[in-house]
DNA sequence: ACGGCATTTCAAAGCGCTTTGGATGCCCTC
DNA sequence: GAGGGCATCCAAAGCGCTTTGAAATGCCGT
């Protein structure tokens, strides 16, 4: 059933038939009802191949994913997915995943765009000064970055957790307990979110007259071994931590392990705050000793994102505007006075 | 640069240009090359939604994902997107994530099918006689499982791992090394691969004389909470079991939990053996105690269906085959003999 | 010199929708 | 009763590609 054959059915043209289909103003209220009807009747579904070739319009979000043979996806990513999922079903919202060479993804933006596949595009996990946004911007795509670039020339709509605000707080909390040596167990110190959150605990430490010693501040991918390795650095050294901030909870099960082989007991000889992501997976409360995080729902991002972009498609939102969300700090058993 | 242009500038018709850039044989070398070269030189690329109205050929790939306020997306999609990553990358092919109601599927499989939104699809973790499944079938869509689904009237495409056989040499291994109780700590059972690991654990209990007893049997979402749940259950009863087998190293995680809460010692008090999806974030050889495994990379699957998805597209693979990928047991520490 | 046969090229008709630029009819005003 | 304004509706022209059916071209044998 097509556009003709339903409007050969209701002696209209196709020209009033897509526009009652559409809520356009110049058909009558009558028509449109007896338009509707008719469609709903026969199950008339718009081809979006037809609609796309004659407006332009894809219908669908895009979000072009680095890979390479020594680039894995994050796990965090399925979180944002469930997020996109929450408000995407039931808005008949389709994702396109356009895989790209990690070492260049300039040329997947460009082709996605040129051929128009997608309306809108995610960027996510950012870099300072990140080309991909740069990009975006320059080629005119509307899209929403999930996190923060910095250093760009010109504004950019974006969602981000206040990376900052989490873990200064964190770090207060510890020197407030007495911690003078805290460490920071950081993610890829290119990307923003893990310079944010090593300006936090800076900050936080300056304040108390403190300061991160270079030897303290560990950074590298999110893993459980990379928070092990970084753990046993820290905590072999002269004057140990006494107090570890770390950025996700994979990395907090390498650190745990590590505390461990070294008979450290938590949290007599060692703190730990965590950032927590949110995964149903594997929950901080059921650490052997119960992680105090800065919690944040990345899949709740993921579902604002896709709102937004939507909006964004419908031209309901437009602008640079930035969205930055705070980020819950929650005491469990990992953290003490120090000894 | 559209066809049209690029045509007159050629001073060549349209179908000549088309046919030329589509390999078709009814044009002359010579032009072909003089097509190519001004395609190449002025970066001519077809409108892929004007191929598609006229083809009726999307060139994307799809997967329905079920979301849900109560859904959680596994971690372990995030490999197969990485293995489809894989291969995609380079060959321009994309795949559509399409967020379903978990609940209506059928809705949504029925849509992107309609609208030929995608050529191919593919669909994982099926259940017994998995409706998707028999959809796809029905529909007449091109696609590939990765799983296997039972008690279906038709032969169809997939890729599965030998998950009974695995099971199988895990266990008699355990019963080889003087195990008399082993316990299952499974997937969620209403899912074919978790129906196969069982299998294959009581095959190899039943070659012994031994048996699977219904309490030494739990099922359910793999995540860290319910590997230790199920362990606690497990190792708190009378007759406690001296060997646990679990389908996920998310379990293991909760498992190993359990055991140092209760001061069992591993490998002295409890072996274990669990199956390793191969994440780069979380590694069976950096447990406090090296975890013995069953292996088998989902990375890897993915790439496979992606190219066997790929080929169905083109036309150069057809029919039903399965192929099924034999697992790797991997011995190290958490597993000896029973005291 | 001419018909027959490949080979190569083309014009035009879709694919199914949106949208431009009118028509048409009706009511109201002066 | 002419003219303007408004509400509805429509024919037809795209969107950029593929593909059908036919035409032009060149070559061969007779």
């Amino acid at each position: 059933m097509n556009l003709k054959q339903l409007s050969l059915m209701l002696e209209l043209s196709q020209t009033t038939v897509s526009r009652a289909l559409n809520g356009y103003p110049e058909v009558s209220e009558e028509t449109r009802r007896r338009v509707t009807d008719a469609a709903k009747r026969h199950g008339y579904r718009p081809n979006p191949s037809a609609r796309r070739l004659a407006t332009g319009k894809a219908g669908m979000i895009g979000y072009v994913m680095p890979t390479g043979a020594s680039v894995d996806i994050d796990p965090h990513f399925v979180e944002f997915l469930s997020g996109l999922g929450d408000y995407a079903r039931g808005h008949e919202l389709d994702l396109v995943l356009s895989p790209a060479d990690a070492l260049d993804e300039e040329t997947t933006y460009r082709r996605i765009v040129a051929n128009k596949q997608v309306d809108a595009l995610y960027i996510s996990a950012p870099y300072s000064a990140d080309k991909r946004v740069a990009l975006a911007h320059q080629l005119g795509i509307p899209f929403i970055v999930h996190g923060r670039s910095e250093g760009l020339e010109f504004d950019y709509p974006f969602i981000d957790i206040d990376n900052e605000g989490a873990f200064h707080d964190a770090t207060r909390l510890l020197v407030q307990l007495g911690h003078k040596r805290v460490a920071l167990i950081n993610g890829d110190d290119t990307q923003t979110f893990a310079i944010f959150r090593e300006r936090g605990v800076r900050r936080a430490l300056s304040e108390s007259g403190l300061v991160l010693e270079p030897k303290n501040i560990r950074s590298e991918v999110m893993t459980e071994e990379n928070g092990y390795r970084a753990a046993r650095r820290l905590l072999e050294a002269a004057d140990a931590p006494t107090a570890i901030v770390c950025s996700s909870l994979l990395m907090a099960l390498g650190i745990v392990r590590a505390a461990r082989d070294l008979n450290l007991v938590m949290p007599r000889d060692l703190s730990l705050v965590s950032h927590d992501d949110v995964f149903h997976w594997l929950k901080p409360e059921h650490f052997s000793v119960p992680l105090t995080t800065t919690r944040s729902s990345i899949r709740a991002a993921g579902a604002r994102v896709a709102e937004r972009l939507a909006a964004r498609i419908s031209g309901l939102e437009d602008g640079a505007r930035g969205e930055i969300w705070p980020v819950d700090l929650v005491v469990r058993g990992s953290i003490s006075g120090v000894r």
